[in-house]
DNA sequence: GCCCATTTGTACGTATGTATG
DNA sequence: GCATACATACGTACAAATGGG
């Protein structure tokens, strides 16, 4: 038997019981540990991660903050967000 | 010969090179080192501080936010910011 | 159970500064 | 100089949890 992964429409969903933030925080931890975001790459702008997902740039800040206190991101002020 | 510790007069400057933040954050930490702020006490509220210190209400909650990241306080919904 | 004050949590809005290319 | 992108800081509103009366 196969275990069926299902990680398609990774939407994030305004009035979820998980906050927004971190609904898009797991989002991008997931694109890392799948290897779309390899390590070393930049992740999308704050800009653009509002955008895409229809939040507020602030949300989308604190989502990149929180993976940045993991570990899992480094922020180069100038220059962008980067996998460790 | 004995060591002098200067912590008297620990208030946060704007403008400094230190965000207000991480000043903050830096008292509280001293405080909890140096026993002020015993363990499983609680600290003052984000209103408290924030009037306090004469910083906005966000750069307070950012300043517990870094601490309870770093694991040295906890929060607690509808009572308050707990030494850990 | 209900109301109220307090406190943290989430989310959006805005402005300015700094760093990079 | 300019565009992009992160950093800091203030402002605001509402939701949710807690505890006291």
């Amino acid at each position: 038997m196969t275990t069926a992964v299902t990680l398609c429409c990774m939407v994030i969903e305004h009035g979820a019981p998980e906050p927004l933030y971190r609904q898009l925080a797991a989002i991008i931890r997931d694109r890392i540990a799948s290897g779309e975001y390899p390590p070393r790459t930049r992740v999308p702008s704050i800009t653009q991660l509002a955008a895409e997902h229809d939040i507020a740039e602030m949300t989308a800040r604190k989502a990149l903050d929180l993976l940045v206190g993991e570990g899992l991101l480094i922020a180069v002020s100038g220059r962008g967000t980067f996998v460790t």
